[in-house]
DNA sequence: CGGGTGTTTGAAGCCAATCAAGAGTTGTGG
DNA sequence: CCACAACTCTTGATTGGCTTCAAACACCCG
């Protein structure tokens, strides 16, 4: 099937006039790669295995490499908006970005955090429903919006990867419902809590360490709370010894299982 | 890095071919087909236009529906239990279902709701991670797991089809936490009737009438609210004119613009 | 040092939950 | 057809948890 049957004008990656975002085009390394060889940018890419480039060819990758290019995004960066046109898919490389909406009258939530190696995008739809902003220091990998779609038809495999990709992220988006509809301001800050050490340290069975991403607004808009009530509920779970704070962001879980009982997750 | 330097797409096109070019009837086409009639408990199918099935060929129909039964649900009835294996997926024909997930304490939250012809079940995972209840008399037809799965490894328009109803889910999903976690008591009622008029009456521009398929219990958990909350809501809606209420389930929105606008909906 | 930003803490107020009772609806059986 | 029970929904009174308003504190960087 073809695809780009009506070329017109492009609508504007709007990243690119932002001023805060660097940008190294890759065209100068992959131009130097022999077909069927995996890009050089490629190759030490975390996301090339566990994101959608493992579902390519080498071949595949080199044509997409061409059209590609990294982008570092400063915390706070807000690089997709509400309502506007996509031009480009993504994966994230390292950091992570949250997903918000927000009302007429100002009240935001965040409906979703991604961290590498996810793919960012809604396919097969011209428009954002929610903003993207980079919660802390970012690294992602831009795609056009069209070379992504013409390997999705190409590529079973890739839209298998999406699909499955689409599906953990509704499975998580429910969990989220529960915790917004039905738990305490104790139990979100907690499951919040419980929900950033299981990303950042997965393996852990009994101990965690790790700095938040988000601020405590941040926090507050993901738990559909307050600022203060959020600091407050943290203080309480540091007087509980259920975590331990350093500098605000730096927190230590000495007994995940605590955590999680805080959580109210079974 | 210039900034309109690509050529590119205008509109949005759905890069894959939709299976509702098949849109021809029926009858012509299954006329034309000699080996692969499209077997008679299909033929009448509302979901088989909508549905999963609209992508599977007239062959594909006939295999798929040798292993697959109606059933009928009565309202109330709990027919997938949270963390039961699945061993089978489902089209709705007719009805409403609730997604729910319960806590160990008992606190509940419906986390989605699916109308006729969704695609019902979890693909790609051994267990369902929610409870599926009939709201209304439901009826659905029934596939086993293996069948379903084999269909969609062969089938690539399939696996669109459910990727796309996933990333639908998905939108939907999101829209609702910004529901739960920003919108007050008012809102959410609101934001509910308003969802309930767009499926039971999707053209209707300004007035609508339709049965609430939900209980105030079930409205309750959809909106992390009381019962008795939802009920004074509800009723002052109806007191401020919004809505009309005629024994407890049937309502009427003479102004859909006003019911939006108290669910905070731009 | 001083301004700016982000976080914590305190006091007061309000919205939705809880507790409690009454009203309306449905279904059943005599 | 009515009586009665069971259930759902509504309404009222009170409580409590989170928000709001306000101020102090901590950190960073010029």
């Amino acid at each position: 099937m073809q695809i780009n049957s009506h070329p017109g004008e492009l609508t504007m990656i709007n990243i690119i006039s932002q001023p805060r975002i660097r940008n190294d085009t890759m065209d100068t390394l992959s131009s130097r790669i022999q077909n069927g060889d995996v890009p050089a940018v490629c190759r030490s890419c975390e996301a090339r295995h566990g994101g959608v480039c493992s579902a390519l060819t080498p071949a595949q990758l080199v044509e997409l490499s061409k059209h590609s290019s990294r982008r570092t995004i400063d915390a706070g960066t807000e690089f997709i908006g509400q309502g506007e046109s996509i031009s480009s898919y993504s994966n994230i490389l390292k950091g992570v970005v949250k997903l918000s909406k927000v009302m007429a009258d100002g009240r935001q939530q965040i409906v979703g955090l991604q961290f590498a190696p996810d793919f960012m995008g809604r396919p097969f739809l011209g428009e954002s429903r929610m903003a993207a902003e980079a919660a802390i220091d970012t690294e992602i990998c831009v795609f056009p919006r069209r070379a992504i779609e013409r390997l999705i038809a190409e590529t079973p495999g890739l839209e298998h990867l999406l699909h499955s990709q689409a599906l953990k992220e509704l499975d998580e988006a429910r969990d989220w419902m529960l915790t917004l509809g039905r738990k305490t301001a104790q139990e979100k800050v907690a499951s919040f809590l419980a929900l950033i050490a299981s990303h950042s340290d997965p393996e852990a069975e009994e101990k965690s360490m790790f700095e938040l991403p988000l601020s405590r607004a941040d926090i507050a808009d993901f738990l559909g709370l307050t600022i203060e009530t959020v600091s407050r509920q943290m203080t309480k779970l540091r007087k509980e010894g259920i975590i331990q704070i350093e500098n605000n962001r730096h927190v230590t879980v000495p007994d995940l299982g605590r955590l999680v009982a805080a959580a109210g997750n079974d």
